[in-house]
RNA sequence: GGGCGGUUAGCUCAGCUGGUUAGAGCGAUUCCCUUACAAGGAAUAGGCCGGCGGUUCGAGUCCGUCACCGCCCA
């Protein structure tokens, strides 16, 4: 073995072998005695990423949280399913190939439909090698045999059964609308793909025309109005002001004109209108404003819709007809000034809607559309997570959760695209809609309604994308053509061949857990809940694990155009797969944001290569000799055996200690969905406790002479390394699956890391164990402190006089100390009193209830270590005042429960003692 | 306007249902290439846990309030 892990050398050829092994897919699990096959499953449904996009350091976070959970519980012996698949991501990978079209100046328009999509298959062809492997490369365990497309057949299958149902339900209508229009993707996106943001605008006030005047004396000729956006006021249809305004009452029920247009307008009273805004009167465009939409709504207004889908303005305008809305915008109000209509205009900062895809702002327009009627979909899905038949991690994402679903709007479906599921309805000559999953039911249906065979047309538009992606985690699984009872249904035009998984829904749904991050909570979360229970009856999944967002170091959204976006490839590359991983999962909790910093990733690379060079010890020391396994019959649980009690040392026993400890912690952890914290105890164990001690320890035995000993010391080294590999492989799949392909015996015996069970612990806490290593620790720190204070050469071995107090404690572990602390076993001595009387100048060390003195001849400081031993008193003396400050407080003792006060007692009774060995110690320096 | 999160060492962050002297990584300082590992080892320094008030025997942790930063919704 090198003495540097590389992780270059094993990942791609590790995830070969696994993939082509088959551990990825149930079905070997089952076969192979791993997992029971009547276990409860664990299945996650892979949030899709798009198929055209590039992985970043979201997909990073989500694929490491995911292939963790998926690897736990495999190795705890579910039958473990992950599905992987893409979305066809309609806006993005419409715009992606428009653009490349425009580089050859063709639009869409003039390839046609047929020939564009063709295009765009082409295009997710090639990407989807890309990505898929890119997934690859992010180690990602799952099965791909049973990957998907949002696009193919089955899952456009089910995409059909799900409009189809929905529309015959009532649940799904058409009508005309004000919806979010992007003026550059030319389509109408939902209100969540709206970005709303701050924008330096201006607010333009005017004065609009009356008719007739006022009828005031003195009479004037116009109300003054404002507006951030005066080309609008070429749609307006009236001028509102607050019924209880006196300043306007007056003009109620009067006439106004149309600014340049002079279109006769009512004014109108509407307690919608904020008199403390403006000017306290409003103009009102239905066909452009929500707001306004409503107010014409209760007056019986019309619309006037003065734009095209482009955004520029349509005939409605008259002299600006074909002028961009903003350029008009700058027009308009140049002709208003001139016409003396200008009042005023100044800065204003006001929220604006963004295209979430393109960021071109967004126009509200008056537009026939499609739409979902949330409402009765909303409230079973409340129900779900109310009644903990769904359970959202962290749970304060509830609160916005329900918030958001009982404020439901109805769901805009249309998209003006042609990537995408094309809406499956009918329109007959006049205008009669038929639902169906092929042009043929539909022609049926219309035989049957009109009675004679009339020509069809099909919706022009496509499904937004989320529609399909709200069926994932069933559509998936083979729904709707495999029931829920594992059987095969009729599904008539359906030529998808459900087959080689036909009873996964019936297997493997619910799934378990969604886990994906918290930003698309409403986006997709909430609707796979809503079509999940709609459309199967049961809840998608048991539980939702919301990860928070990675940002750049500096704490800003990592952006493309920002360039501060961190490739998680490059990053794969530079330190491996498992330090980014480890970095991510332990880098944060779960719901919060992240700042990655590279320097940590850098740590957890360092601690990789950390338990690879431990492995390298180990592995160099069984290598001439025999080692023992245990004689299970369980391919999945053979390990090394452990010697029997009375041949381990404090250490071994203090190591499986510990062991059992972590073990017990971790897998509490994981069960909790405290993955970082998980992943912090593994790095804490291994390196401070196996690595920094165990292994030091070992060593003494190792090289000591006596083979016996040396056998049983390879056999729990072996072991803990063995078993602790297991436990860090979901956070480090490939340094543990590396290094434990070295370990001698175990790996013949059994497939791989990947599929060996989950640790159980062997053995109880021995706490005693831990208390005296403890001890020992404290010790040797104290004199390793000491030696670095007095700069002995860290080579040098120095002589020891130990006091009583502790026992038999360092006589039975003096080698410990020779090694770890460097004392010169021939000039270690024990002393019947507390304080070792050594003559001449020494220090006196009190650490683990025993009494230190190291006669550092000739190094030693009287004065430093007066006050040194000073400082210790002052110290140990308000350790005793808070403790028995604590002890005599009556409440305290009576309040507090027994095993805390009895912990303070202890606490105190040992600080006295330390006190006292102090108090000698320097009384006995003042003396010398 | 409503809701949520954050504020802990110079920097980046842990700290679970309240209970040892608040931890880690990086950085800093001193020393060490000791045959697993210099991507390493040993040691040290560094924190009135954002402010104020409260509950409690006991608060970084619970409650209230304020400040600043960020996010979501309207």
């Amino acid at each position: 073995m090198p003495t540097i892990y590389e992780p270059q050398q094993w990942e791609e050829k590790l995830y070969q072998w696994w993939e082509s092994q088959g551990f990825f897919r149930p079905e070997q699990q089952i076969e192979s005695g791993l997992a029971d096959a009547d276990a409860p499953p664990f299945v996650i449904s892979m949030p899709p990423p798009n198929v055209t996009g590039a992985l970043h350091l979201g997909h990073a976070i989500t694929s490491a949280v995911e292939d963790m959970l998926i690897r736990y519980n495999r190795m705890a012996g579910r039958p473990t399913l992950w599905v992987p698949g893409t979305d066809h991501a309609g806006i993005a990978t419409q715009n992606v190939v428009e653009r490349k079209l425009a580089e050859t100046d063709t639009s869409r328009h003039d390839l046609g439909r047929e020939r564009f999509l063709q295009e765009v298959w082409d295009w997710k062809d090639e990407y989807h090698a890309h990505i898929s492997g890119q997934q690859r490369r992010m180690g990602i365990s799952c099965d791909w045999s049973r990957e998907r497309f949002t696009l193919d057949d089955g899952l456009s299958d089910a995409v059909l059964e799900a409009f189809i149902r929905l529309y015959n339900d009532d649940l799904i209508y058409r009508g005309n609308y004000l919806v979010n229009w992007c003026p550059r993707c030319e389509s109408a996106i939902s209100d969540l793909e709206v970005e709303h943001e701050s924008i330096d605008g201006k607010l333009y006030t005017f004065r609009y025309p009356l008719r007739d005047g006022d009828g005031a004396s003195p009479p004037t000729s116009h109300v003054e109005v404002s507006t951030t956006r005066p080309e609008t006021i070429l749609g307006d249809t009236a001028v509102a002001v607050h019924p209880q305004d006196e300043r306007y009452a007056h003009l109620i029920g009067k006439t106004a004109l149309v600014p340049i247009l002079e279109r006769e307008i009512p004014v109108i009273a509407d307690e919608h209108v904020d008199p403390q805004f403006g000017t306290g009167a409003l103009k009102v465009t239905p066909g452009h404003d929500p707001n306004d939409h409503l107010i014409a709504q209760r007056h019986n207004l019309p619309s006037v819709n003065i734009t095209n889908e482009d955004g520029s303005l349509n005939a409605a305008a008259g002299p600006y007809a074909g002028q961009d809305r903003f350029e008009a915008r700058q027009n308009l109000w140049r002709d208003m000034d001139a016409a003396g209509l200008v009042v005023r205009e100044k800065p204003h900062v006001h929220e604006v809607g963004h295209c979430q895809r393109c960021h071109t702002i967004v126009e509200p327009l008056l537009s026939t559309q499609w739409f979902v009627k949330t409402k009765p979909l909303a409230d079973a899905a409340i129900a779900a997570v109310k009644d903990g038949r769904i359970k959202i991690v962290p749970d304060r994402f509830e609160r916005s959760y329900y918030h958001w679903m009982e404020n439901i709007r109805d769901w805009c479906i249309s998209r003006q695209l042609w990537w995408g599921h094309r809406i499956p309805i009918w329109y007959g000559p006049d205008g009669h809609q038929f639902a169906a999953r092929s042009e043929s039911e539909a022609l049926e249906q219309a035989i049957e309604h009109y009675g004679e065979i009339v020509a069809l047309e099909q919706d022009e538009d496509v499904l937004d994308t989320w529609f399909s992606s709200g069926l994932w985690p069933f559509s998936t699984l083979g729904w709707p053509q495999a029931n829920m009872n594992g059987q095969q249904e009729d599904s008539p035009g359906a030529a998808y061949d459900a087959a080689p998984h036909a009873s996964d829904l019936a297997r493997y749904y619910p799934t378990t857990v969604l886990e994906t991050g918290y930003d698309i909570l409403f986006f997709w979360v909430a609707r796979m809940i809503m079509m999940g229970l709609y459309f199967t009856g049961k809840v998608p999944f048991h539980y939702v694990y919301l990860h928070g967002l990675v940002r750049a170091e500096d704490g800003r959204k990592m952006s493309k155009s920002l360039g501060n976006a961190l490739d998680p490839l490059d990053l794969i590359s530079a330190y491996g797969n498992d330090a980014l991983r480890f970095t991510l999962l332990t880098g944060g909790t779960p719901g919060n944001d992240m700042k990655l910093s590279v320097t940590r990733i850098e740590a957890n690379r360092n601690f990789a290569n950390k338990i690879w060079n431990a492995a390298r010890f180990v592995l160099m020391n069984l290598e001439e000799s025999d080692v023992q396994l245990t004689d299970t019959e369980e391919r999945h649980a053979v390990t090394y055996a452990l010697p029997p009690q009375n041949a381990q040392t404090l250490a071994d026993r203090w190591i499986l200690s510990r062991l059992s400890a972590l073990q017990e912690h971790v897998t509490q952890l994981i069960e909790n969905w405290q993955l970082g914290e998980a992943g912090r105890q593994l790095y804490e164990f291994l390196w401070s406790e196996y690595c920094d001690w165990y292994i030091e320890a070992a060593k003494t035995r190792l090289y000591g002479g006596d083979d016996s000993a040396a056998a049983a010391t390879r056999q729990v080294l072996a072991y803990t390394l063995e078993q602790s590999l297991r436990l860090l492989h979901p956070f480090m799949p490939y340094v543990t699956e590396a290094i434990w392909s070295h370990l001698p015996d175990v790996p013949a015996r059994a497939e791989a890391l990947m599929t060996q069970r989950w640790p159980r612990p062997s053995a109880p806490r021995d706490l005693a164990a831990e208390d005296d290593f403890a001890r020992i620790q404290e010790i040797v720190r104290a004199i390793r402190n000491a030696r670095a204070e007095y700069n002995v050469e860290p080579g040098r071995r120095i002589a020891a006089v130990f006091g009583s107090g502790g026992g038999t404690l360092v006589q039975d572990n003096l080698e410990l100390f020779t090694v770890l602390a460097r004392l010169d076993d021939s000039q270690v001595t024990f002393e019947a009193t507390a304080n070792g009387a050594e003559s001449g100048p020494s220090v006196q060390l009190s650490a683990g209830g025993i009494t230190t003195n190291l006669p550092l001849a000739g190094m030693v400081d009287m004065e430093a270590e007066e006050k040194r031993l000073q400082k210790e008193i002052a110290n140990i003396d308000g350790q005793i005042s808070r403790a028995s400050g604590l002890l005599n407080n009556e409440n305290f003792v009576a309040k507090a429960p027994e095993h805390v006060v009895q912990r303070e007692r202890d606490k105190l009774e040992e600080l006295e003692s330390q006190r006292e060995q102090v108090g000698a110690s320097l009384e006995q320096l003042i003396a010398s």
